[in-house]
RNA sequence: GGCCCGUUCGUCUAGGGGUUAGGACGUUAGAUUUUCAUUCUAGAAACAGGGGUUCGAUUCCCCUACGGGCUACCA
């Protein structure tokens, strides 16, 4: 490898949701860059005008941003290779698809695309290449005069490559190796399609090259085609500055079979994309990782163990430590499945991992979408403390913190009026009006007298914690009960007994 | 169909010519928690098959099978 400077691209386009294999992607690209004090760059590969989706383009943005991984240079923050748009780079390609033209490399293609259809069907194997080319209306099988009068008639046209016969195109691939491919087996692709604009093999070459793009990360999707780019940084005369290609394993449907994709995310259960996404076609929102209650750091910690680990057997890493013990050594050659279970857990340890205060925003945030009010910060960071060892999502601090801030709406009736009896009214209402003679809640002190009171009732303790409980919280569920009213407070927690003993007795 | 890539517990993976094939998720059982979760302990669970090479192959080679990708004027 020559000692030039690292640089990297993450080339999406901009036709929908952010799915998890491209944030993946932008991932790998990112540690290695970083990994090599190297630059990160953005580039939007929009060549395909059909499929242009407005708001993709600064979603893909607020994605990366999301999970800490921004680009060095981007559309938005161009450095010195702008722009980085390849719809604003139109113009420059045709320069050099020409060139191959002259060169003998390409040529100028004139069939429509119903004709070709037509061969596709009636013709097994069909493949625009050497075996029919010459059959085919171009520039190779013409006579001049007809090729210059299409031309000076502005026919629309195609410029493909010329894929040369019996030659090996191989090459080493820094995940799979060797890896080699017959010129006779691939197709004349184009280059510089009939409206100017180029197909991404033309233009990832030249982009790849003017930007100085030294290692390039992508899916394995992208390896059949890679003679082809190879083949072009041959003819374009760039060989030396090819960067060193890294295909990366695909992510994979968790059940069934085939690489995951942006359609799979309703049928799945679980979100494909890394935030939410407002598909304006259909008009629905396709949930992301962050809406259902993903922490970045948890995020970006699944997919970089998809695919990758560092050989420890620790799983749990920061962005710091991903771009310090990054290797692309350790990168597998196999396609991975993905599994949500295991990203929960990933998210269960990051939310217990990380301090109260860190959480605060982003669990204040589910708390206001949940319509909970949160007037008092310390209160919410000591609640946070209380639970956060029992949330796997950011979303379930909804249900084990919002009764920390409302009364419960419902009670979970059916734990405890089939037991009730007049006894425990008397109970609870002697315990009220323990309450009332109390300064404040000390969670200790209360469970004493807790307890010393229902034994004086000749109640068991554990008929009758339950239903405090109830009372508080609403359900099943929570931390150490006394902790709850001690957090609550006196004058509450008197509330909530009061109301909660007319529900039950009701 | 053709070409290319791949194959260790259900899943993600470690390992590598001689190992009781290790870990994690999930799962099962138990302990703790007068709730739920956490936590802890224990268990079940894998080298796709066949040929070589070798004293010895899960590990190296070949074949087969299976899986995946590509086969557009989409990326």
């Amino acid at each position: 490898m020559s000692d030039k400077r690292v640089r990297v691209r993450f080339a999406p386009s901009p036709t929908g949701g952010l799915h998890l294999g491209g944030v993946r992607t932008a991932l790998f690209n990112y540690l290695f860059a970083k990994k090599n004090n190297g630059d990160f760059v953005l580039r939007i590969e929009d060549t395909d005008q059909t499929r242009y989706v407005a708001g993709a383009e600064q979603y893909i943005m607020d994605c990366l941003n999301w999970c800490g991984i921004a680009p060095d240079e981007s559309p938005v923050n161009p450095g010195q290779y702008a722009p980085y748009r390849q719809s604003e780079r139109k113009s420059i390609y045709r320069e050099y698809a020409e060139r191959l033209v002259m060169q003998g490399h390409a040529y100028y293609a004139f069939d429509t695309a119903e004709e070709l259809d037509k061969n596709r069907k009636e013709i097994p194997n069909f493949q625009y290449g050497q075996v029919y080319r010459d059959g085919l209306r171009n520039s190779l099988s013409l006579p001049q005069h007809e090729i210059d009068q299409l031309l000076d008639n502005h026919t629309p046209h195609v410029i493909r490559i010329k894929i040369p016969a019996d030659q090996t195109v191989s090459f080493t691939d820094m995940i799979r190796g060797r890896v080699s491919f017959e010129t006779n087996q691939l197709d004349d692709k184009v280059l510089l399609k009939a409206d100017g604009m180029p197909t991404y093999h033309l233009a990832v070459v030249v982009d790849d090259y003017l930007m100085k793009i030294s290692h390039a990360f992508r899916g394995e999707e992208w390896l059949p085609s890679a003679p082809v780019h190879l083949l072009l940084w041959d003819y374009l005369g760039w060989k030396a500055d090819m960067p060193q290609w890294a295909h990366l394993p695909l992510i994979l449907k968790p059940d069934g079979h085939g690489k995951l994709s942006k359609r799979d995310g309703a049928r799945l259960g679980f979100p494909v994309y890394a935030m939410d996404w407002e598909n304006t076609q259909t008009g629905t929102l396709e949930p992301g990782f962050e809406g259902v209650g993903f922490l970045p750091e948890a995020f970006i910690n699944v997919l970089a163990t998809l695919g990758w680990n560092d050989s420890s057997g620790h799983e749990v890493f920061s962005l710091s430590e991903l771009v310090e013990k990054f290797s692309i050594e350790r990168i597998s050659k196999a396609g991975a499945k993905f599994d949500f279970e295991k990203a929960k857990w990933f998210n269960a340890e990051w939310i217990k991992r990380s301090s109260a205060e860190k959480l605060k925003n982003q669990v204040e945030k589910v708390l206001i979408d949940n319509g909970v009010i949160v007037k008092d910060d310390n209160y919410l960071l000591t609640v946070i403390e209380l639970i956060k060892d029992r949330c796997t999502l950011l979303t379930d601090f909804y249900l084990q913190a919002g009764y920390f801030f409302q009364i419960p709406a419902a009670y979970d009736l059916n734990a405890v009026k089939p037991k009730w009896t007049d006894e425990k009214t008397a109970f609870f209402k002697s315990v009220f009006e323990l309450l009332k003679s109390t300064p404040s809640i000390v969670a200790a002190d209360l469970e004493a007298s807790f307890k010393a009171l229902a034994e004086e009732k000749g109640l068991k303790t554990g008929d009758v914690m339950l239903p405090l409980r109830i009372m508080l919280v609403g359900g099943k569920f929570g931390p150490h009960v006394f902790d709850i009213a001690a957090l609550l407070g006196k004058d509450e927690t008197i509330n909530r007994i009061e109301q909660a003993l007319a529900a039950f007795v009701s």
